[in-house]
RNA sequence: GCCGCAUUCGUCUAGUGGCCUAGGACACCGCCCUCUCAAGGCGGAGAUCGGGGGUUCGAAUCCCCCAUGCGGUACCA
């Protein structure tokens, strides 16, 4: 399908952070509009004051330029069907609501909020159907006068029907149909002059030209109001796309917005932002993202992002909740690192570590990104993996440091004659470095994963580190001689 | 409570009446490779398609009922 008039909106609101869900329902917004040649509109639903969040803007328009879902109109952007703030277009909706009450189809109601929880609470408690009762539908203009002399705060409600029926149709779930007794009569306008997401929404999706509305399935059963509000005013309804939940790991809630902790499970990542700071590449997210909820075939799972737009298809997108599991994401970061060249990783690598504190350059990260690049699921992972490369005075562990099947005068023996040796070695290349110690393994008693344990841990202080070979050609004969033969000094100090 | 949506291996999914004794991926287990850890190779276990009724020569696929999960029920989005 390829429809320039496709227009379709990502319209957060600044709350909160942008998290994983957000960013999905972004994702497909911005994969429909490639896909079709149509436009991404970002629109910035900011009409609740109380809840307003001053970081959430920019926090989100770093994360979506981070991940490369750039957007045709809206913030920083411009556009001619702005402007994309709904704080700027109050006077737009308060006309429209003037006009709806002008029309008869909406009426300032006076009730308190007071009222209206007391009325839910008795409601509740009389196992009542829930909602507003009308009250100030049906009062006089002479109550209305004097609610107005009174200077009372008021707020407009659009007049529903209660009775029949209201239907529209979901691109994914079909047609949907509800009693119009259980829609009650929706605040459009709120006592501070804002609109609540209903009216606004439906005013900006018209105006703004909207053709699709792919949102998540959470607002699903307040589209029949909005069919009402639509046909108030006299226009049509975009097509409408409810998009699946997404799923806490265990399949069994919600995903939160906010960080969560399973029972005895560590912290999870939500925020986008965190993703980006843990070394989660944006092209493995974007791919990851994707496949929450939408597929293509029954064995591709790697998308680049060209094919990502060219194969996405509404008819594919899934109709059930999906749970998120981070550890099928990292085993797609690490499918991604392990695609990237090597410049390109050393890259990435120098800021994380550099942001981890270490004194880290380019040039050694480039000379280890081959060696650690199958070893990364994140980036992060790469601090602990490569810090011993950036600090000189480490001092091992001796308890780490001596092998069991050597014992500390073997491990001592290891460290000093190889030392040696590599200190006489004539050339100090990989090769030359390999052959010179399997030759000491050879004439020793130990076994080569001792032996060579007992290295690793001398030069890295670590018992995981990269090969130790390339290691210790990286790290050049100097630096190399020197740890070993401080590690056997440590074990010195020790007894 | 009421309304709506959903329901295939632990998880993500393929599947639109016969190709399914249900395919792939992650995770898991075993073996191989191996200087550690990874990566890689090979193999394994794992779903009577939520349950029950139909329709049909034939159902994971169509219809009905039930159950369960999720969402909504705000002057929040």
């Amino acid at each position: 399908m390829t429809n320039a008039n496709v227009r379709v909106r990502f319209a957060p609101s600044p709350t909160g952070y942008f998290h994983l869900g957000s960013a999905r329902t972004a994702l497909y917004n911005w994969l429909f509009a490639q896909h079709t040649g149509g436009s991404f509109i970002l629109r910035i639903e900011d009409t609740d004051r109380t809840r307003y969040h001053p970081e959430a803007l920019p926090d989100l328009l770093d994360s979506l330029r981070w991940l490369g879902w750039f957007w045709d109109e809206g913030p920083e952007v411009g556009g001619s069907y702005g402007p994309y703030y709904q704080s700027d277009r109050a006077e737009l909706y308060r006309q429209y609501a003037d006009q709806l009450i002008q029309d008869g189809k909406a009426y300032r109601c006076y009730c308190t909020p007071e009222r209206l929880a007391a009325l839910r609470e008795e409601q509740r408690r009389e196992r009542f159907k829930p909602g507003y009762d009308r009250r100030c539908r049906y009062i006089t203009s002479a109550q209305i006068a004097e609610f107005e002399a009174q200077g009372l705060r008021s707020v407009v409600r659009l007049m529903t029907p209660t009775e029949g029926q209201t239907a529209f149709e979901d691109l994914l779930r079909g047609r949907i149909v509800v009693e119009n007794a259980e829609l009650d009569d929706l605040v459009l306008l709120k006592s501070d002059g804002y609109p609540t997401y209903h009216l606004a929404n439906v005013v900006d999706d018209h105006l703004m030209q909207i053709s699709h509305i792919l949102r998540g399935e959470e607002w699903l059963p307040s589209v029949p109001k909005h069919v009402l509000l639509y046909d108030a005013l006299g226009w049509s309804i975009p097509a409408q796309v409810h998009l699946p939940t997404i799923l806490d790991p265990s399949g069994k809630g919600k995903l939160s917005k906010r960080r969560q902790r399973g029972p005895g499970e560590a912290e999870r990542l939500t925020f986008i932002h965190e993703f980006r700071q843990t070394g989660y590449l944006p092209e493995a997210m974007t791919n990851f993202l994707a496949l929450v909820g939408w597929a293509y075939d029954a064995e591709t799972e790697l998308f680049t992002r060209d094919e990502l737009i060219r194969y996405f298809d509404l008819d594919d997108v899934s109709k059930s909740p999906a749970a998120f599991s981070y550890e099928k994401l990292d085993h797609m970061n690490a499918v991604y690192i392990r695609g990237l060249g090597d410049n390109d990783l050393a890259n990435r690598l120098l800021q994380i570590l550099r942001r981890a504190g270490l004194d880290a350059d380019y040039g050694r990260i480039l000379q280890f990104a081959p060696l650690v690049k199958e070893r990364l699921r994140t980036l992060s992972d790469a601090v602990d993996l490569l810090d011993f490369a950036f600090v000189d005075g480490h001092m091992p562990d001796p308890d780490t440091l001596v092998q069991k099947a050597m014992g500390v005068d073997g491990t001592r023996q290891a460290l000093r004659e190889s030392a040696k040796a590599l200190y006489e070695l004539p050339s100090f290349d990989e090769e030359a470095i390999e052959e010179t110690l399997r030759g000491l393994v050879d004439a020793s008693d130990f076994k080569i994963r001792d032996y060579f344990g007992a290295l690793r841990v001398g030069l890295t202080g670590k018992r995981v580190s990269p090969p130790l070979f390339e290691t210790m050609a990286i790290l050049g004969r100097q630096d190399t001689v020197q740890r070993l033969r401080r590690a056997a000094d440590a074990l010195d100090a020790a007894e």
